[in-house]
DNA sequence: ATGAAAGCGCTAACAA
DNA sequence: TTGTTAGCGCTTTCAT
């Protein structure tokens, strides 16, 4: 590559000193310097095709407008419009973002945030929350900012954004109770996730409240397969299977699509189902899903939001936010027979 | 935050000055330094939590060990496993990558190119190529290093990595004509996509080999919608509709789905279809989808392997490495009425 | 094998 | 308003 163009070649150009083009290229500081000089700096600037490089800035600032993303995995389909909802309010503000992989692993997950705290990030979002998250514990004690997004932060004071997953099930819980369901089933996700807890627990008091007869199935993760597993054993097992399920997300709620279809049962006529996320394509699998949609995008933005305040204010507050969700009724829930 | 520690900081707890500590800490030059005093600079760094700042290292040597990923749209789920080949092969390489979204402006690509050349990274891999893909031309002609990935690169003399979709639509073809069918539907893509050319053409060029009637229906986007819209018109203007429909990809071929369904014809019983990419899911549709596979992680991890080469050893080769697709029989092919 | 010193490109405090 | 100067944290050449 050729040598980049350096403030002090537009300086030259333009006769002036460098310290007086630095002021002049940035936005703050313009005002500081004499109109024409700025147009003439800035013409000169244009000319020789010059870029700040906003790696000597940020070492000079000790602020690389970078921010770190952690998450558990890109093609799980809930994280990339968690992302772009991040990019979009750190974009227009001049911040990019380094998404890192976790894989759900927490070895990965202490070295990918090392390196990232090597790139001098400004701040992290962080989307692997689980209680005991004894990493983001000591990023805390060390100053270092950041904001939870979708998971609850495990006890450590960061601010979380984080949908209304309660809701959500009540919603759900309320619309099979009005289709005539007295017999609900729950497959809940793995009880290391936060989101896991809160939604079987949500559905545990929707069904008392409306005097419902409540059952929580345990799953060892949010996969199609799992999903199936549960179902399988639900309908091999019992000899009256629930009219409805409420799943723990989409992939869940799929599996049981699939569960059912291999017993020869039809979904909604023979069991409703009802999913969680409101994923990619819910709407096209067959019968399209009902679920609850989570704001994710929103979710994502909301969190960048508030880490670039907590940067930029110097101040961190414990808030937790809480964005409304919202049932998306389509074909896979019908009157219970 | 606390003051990050320095080089200064273990040197003085070692008791050697800072370029010593910078020899023992960096691989390449630890043989330069006696044993002995690299294991009390090792014990001084580890007992500090001295992290090197990437930044002054990146200012200092000009290589920033960060890459800048361009994709059209995360939320297209054929990008994540694309960025996340990327990482897997860049990361334990210390390299992370700066992804970036254009949504297919060319504006919003000038300007986040231009952002990651501020950031100084050492190179890029772009995904957004397309035939005159002027700001690719000028990153060449500037020296800038780069690789294309999933697209062709439009006649810039970058190197390539892209799927045999010919071979993928051939697969496809022949496995129909093996089915009894005679008449097949292209639909193809936008065609300022190398990607759709290419397939439309060996669609033609594969049934004129097989003796099959060949019709093209240009697409005006990968959508769900198109690929409905698209199918509703062949139903309704067509006498004798095609028994076969080879899909641009499988959002297309989902949109053929809605429209069959929504005309009372069942697939693959009326009409068999096939996809292409084998996007997540692609199983989970009503027919399970036949489809072809794109190797959407090897291709990143590939132009990721392309790029560093290119990057270290200072040379490009407008190479173009194809990887082989794999045509995934399911569900929605079947025999011709 | 280690120390000394310069400098990557920029910003910011201080002077003029 | 503009110039001067120091220095962010690191690597690297040159001495020793």
């Amino acid at each position: 590559m050729p040598r980049r163009v350096t403030i002090g070649d537009v300086a030259k150009i333009a006769g002036v000193h460098p310290g007086t083009v630095s002021r002049a290229m940035n936005a703050k500081t313009e005002s500081q310097v004499n109109a024409d000089t700025v147009v003439r700096v800035r013409m000169a600037a244009k000319q020789l095709g010059y870029l700040p490089n906003s790696i000597a800035r940020g070492l000079r600032t000790s602020s690389t407008m970078t921010i770190g993303v952690i998450i558990p995995d890109l093609t799980n389909p809930i994280f990339p419009p968690i992302v772009r909802g991040i990019d979009s309010y750190l974009g227009p503000r001049g911040y990019s973002s380094v998404v890192v992989n976790t894989d759900s692993s927490d070895v990965a997950e202490r070295s990918l945030f090392e390196s990232l705290m090597q790139r001098q990030v400004d701040g992290f979002i962080v989307a692997t929350g689980h209680s005991g998250h004894s990493l983001m514990r000591e990023a805390y004690d060390s100053g270092v900012r950041a904001v939870m997004v979708n998971r609850d932060s495990g006890g450590v004071p960061y601010p979380a954004v984080v949908g209304d997953d309660a809701h959500g099930i009540w919603a759900s819980v309320e619309h099979l109770a009005g289709l005539g369901h007295r017999a609900l089933t729950h497959l809940e996700g793995p009880s290391s996730f936060s989101t896991s807890r809160v939604r079987a627990e949500a559905f545990v008091a929707a069904c008392a409240e409306m005097n419902l007869e409540a059952t929580v199935i345990g799953c060892a993760e949010y996969s199609v397969d799992e999903g199936q597993r549960a179902m399988d054993a639900i309908l091999e097992t019992q000899r009256t299977p629930p009219t409805a399920i409420v799943a723990g997300n989409d992939l869940l709620a799929l599996g049981v699509y699939h569960s059912l279809r291999a017993h020869g049962l039809t979904c909604p006529d023979d069991v409703s189902v009802v999913g969680f996320n409101d994923m990619p394509f819910a709407r096209d699998f067959q019968p399209a899903m009902t679920t609850v949609r989570s704001p994710y995008t929103e979710l994502g933005a909301e969190s960048a939001r508030l880490l670039l305040k907590q940067i930029e204010e110097s101040v961190s507050i414990a808030m937790r936010v809480m964005l409304p969700v919202e049932l998306i009724i389509r074909d896979s829930t019908g009157p219970a027979r």
